[in-house]
DNA sequence: GTGAAAGCGCTAACAA
DNA sequence: TTGTTAGCGCTTTCAC
């Protein structure tokens, strides 16, 4: 591969000159620039990346880090920031954190090692002080880390809230809650769905339960048997709220077992993505803006690197879809 | 951020000898070792990356180029490269190109200008030049780029006339199969699986009709008006092919036109992702194994980025997955 | 065993 | 307007 020595050299100018002529930065007489940038054009250059890096020390590449992308809802707002980074220059790193051994330490040292200009966090595990220790731009999604790292989250309280009404309005007597373990440590703001979704459940005089789900698993397999769980512990449950990907198995297993939706159970799937709305019939959803998260969790973020003072991110919405599994 | 040079001093060394310490190359004193170790953690030195990798010219990234993470399929792909490349020592950075103005060529450039060490794409666009004369690691998915690029894609005509198999066995007497427009160009591989539907269709006296789907389209409302005017355009269809998303939407859309499934229409899948698996009634699918086609891609990639000779990369497995939407 | 120095490819002062 | 030079932070000869 040439580099800039190899056109300077072939244009007979010196280095200088040729950075500035093929940057467009600084004087250089037109017919030098000409003699240039045929040369770059003919050997084939393309300046490193690596070098430039090196000198302003950054990269140019955000890390985003998600559990697993085979989850519609990461997936989702990882294309969103994807897009949104792009259009103002930076690549993107995706990171799943699926695997317990791919430490999220091992990202966080992407950041001390210059490899990243920052990150994107929207994991779920339990080592929040290796992210305020790391100190450098982090934005977190859905997850209190402390410090003062900004967090991002859609309004949980009300799709809490709203799920509650829903459940109760469709005449549910006891509502199961499956929600991922994770929330225990109070971290995690989708808790607050939860603790909503069931405080106004209780004041409406329906029963709430609440199951958590083992962390970090996101395969298929879980999820069936999660759910088949759920139908076998709570036959008495008229009402389920899930994430997406949950939900559509409830469905999926209730229907399997002659359950008449939503007659019999009301399901409601919490994330609202492309994918829950595809169910048959098609699922009652309190659905999230993925796209208003990304944007604000990128500008966020970007904020945070450009060291401007950032505003308190605004809390994203969150809005019921109506299906046929809750009315 | 400490650098080796403020190890090195604080430990009262050379640079070269902390180089050797820290990175446990080449002799120094237990002693000497010890000292500058402790400086390094008092420090909180980490190494920059970004320096060591234009020393090597080398960035330890692999760039994955899809159309959208929003399609199941890809998100599997990119998440099962992912983890492979991590166990290889190597990041992913993620590319869509969902969006036209997001050129491929700007993604070549990165391999290039080093930003990343190959690339892994599976995108949909025309301009197959441009790859070739970009001459360095790259592997295609289901994408014959031509030049001596390696492909890598499943036995799709074994998945078509798997496929032709079970609708002429369901007794369908005429399958609307539906395709992206980019298979005309000839160089996605999963054309084969039409071609080979079709042909098998065609003997066995079962009629074959083609739609063509737009470029590079991946969205919900396109889906979901794809899938309506499949069922008004050919209403004496009575069984369709189409990719899994595509799929489910034509599910849906079939079953409030009050269709009876799959006695009336007969629906395969074609990718069979945890998603496609999702749908209720449940897809019958033709399933390709993202797991062995990421494993094939990325072993693939890396032989060709250590220069050793690659085997021809095997073609990789589909199989029938039974649904209730075809017997 | 250790350290000085060269250099990866580039940009930005500073001189000329 | 152009060229020389000093680094960015690291690894790696090659003397000592």
């Amino acid at each position: 591969m040439a580099n800039i020595k190899d056109v300077a050299r072939s244009a007979g100018v010196g280095i200088a000159t040729a950075s500035r002529a093929l940057n467009g930065t600084g004087y250089v007489a037109p017919e030098t620039r000409k003699r240039i940038e045929e040369a770059a054009q003919k050997l084939h250059y393309s300046p490193s990346v690596l070098a430039r890096n090196l000198l302003r020390s950054r990269s140019g590449i955000i890390a985003v880090m998600v559990p697993t992308l085979s989850n519609p809802f990461f997936a989702s707002f990882t294309q969103d920031c994807e897009q949104l980074l792009l259009g103002h220059g930076y690549k993107t790193l995706i990171c799943c954190t699926v695997q317990p051994q791919n430490s999220e330490q091992d990202y966080l040292d992407m950041l001390r090692s210059n490899l990243v200009d920052g990150i994107l966090t929207a994991t779920h595990s339990f080592n929040d002080d290796a992210y305020r220790e790391s100190g450098n731009p982090i934005v977190s999604l859905d997850r209190n880390l402390g410090g003062n790292i900004p967090l991002v989250s859609s309004d949980h309280c009300r799709g809490g809230l709203l799920a509650a009404e829903h459940f109760a309005f469709a005449g549910c007597r006891m509502v199961l809650q499956i929600c991922g373990s994770d929330v225990q440590n109070g971290h995690l703001t989708v808790g607050e769905a939860h603790r909503s979704c069931r405080e106004a459940l209780l004041a409406s005089g329906v029963k709430s339960e609440i199951l958590f789900t083992d962390w970090n698993r996101w395969d298929f397999t879980y999820y069936r048997r999660t759910a088949a769980h759920c139908l076998d512990a709570y036959p008495e449950a008229d009402g389920i709220l899930a994430s997406d990907c949950l939900a559509m198995h409830v469905l999926t297993e209730a229907l399997q077992r002659g359950k008449s939706i939503p007659d019999e159970l009301k399901i409601i799937a919490y994330d609202g993505t492309d994918t829950a709305r595809l169910a048959s019939p098609a699922l009652s959803c309190i659905v999230q803006d993925t796209a208003q998260l990304a944007r604000t969790a990128v500008d966020t973020l970007l904020a945070r690197i450009q060291n401007v003072p950032i505003p308190e991110p605004p809390v994203c919405n969150v809005s019921w879809l109506q299906g046929t599994t809750c009315p």
